[in-house]
DNA sequence: CCAATTGATCAACACATGTTGATGGGAGAG
DNA sequence: CTCTCCCATCAACATGTGTTGATCAATTGG
């Protein structure tokens, strides 16, 4: 999978509400899927369909625990997606009003 | 509009390939669309499409001049964005292991 | 005025995404 | 073993999203 695949997978996890409030519950730590569902007061499909976005976009990980599996954020994954979005705005700074010429130059 | 859909609203803006590297572009200086249109390779219709999404999601802005209309990054609001991830990344320092029990204590 | 250019918008289509309710499987309790 | 709990998965459905090709409005140039 390219950079840019990864890149938009990880903002697509994180572009939902109900996936959005999973990761904010999980900022706080470790939770099973039963903790989240009463939490959110989602239901036990929904919250399972969701996981697994997370999971796939490597923002979150398990650990099966007897009849449980508890899930936490990957380390860094977030940051790493805040250093792309840095590495964005980041030109901005220098930024010219009339840098570039439409179409390429001397035909507008 | 609430916060939380403000932000995904965002965050799913910046979540599609296209949209990706029209703000890359971007970053770097104001555009009109048939600069993009030649750069990224892609229709005029299907460019017009993802702006329009990015403006919605306050992004970017736009300055009609002329026949043209030339697109830049909305300023702080790429940070903005970064902020509310950092907010979320930040509390994951101080996990506990075993920080709660499962499914609200004493019965699990 | 007429023609060309820029860009927004529309209809139509294919495909992706999110929800619900049902089913199944693994782990532990009785 | 049987029953219950936790969770993943499935089918079915509704809705959202992205693409193409056509059309339209506004601007500019001849």
């Amino acid at each position: 999978m390219s950079r840019d695949a990864e890149i938009v997978q990880r903002l697509q996890a994180l572009a939902e509400i109900t996936r959005l409030g999973i990761v904010r519950r999980l900022a706080s730590g470790e939770r099973c899927v039963c903790d989240l569902q009463s939490d959110l007061g989602a239901s036990q499909s929904r919250l399972s369909f969701h996981l697994k976005k997370l999971k796939a976009a490597g923002l979150i990980v398990d650990r099966p625990e007897g009849r449980w599996v508890y899930y936490r954020l990957a380390p860094g994954v977030l940051d790493d997606v805040r250093g792309i979005l840095g590495a964005l705005s980041h030109e901005v700074d220098e930024w010219d009003h009339n840098t570039g010429s439409c179409c390429g130059g001397d035909e507008c």
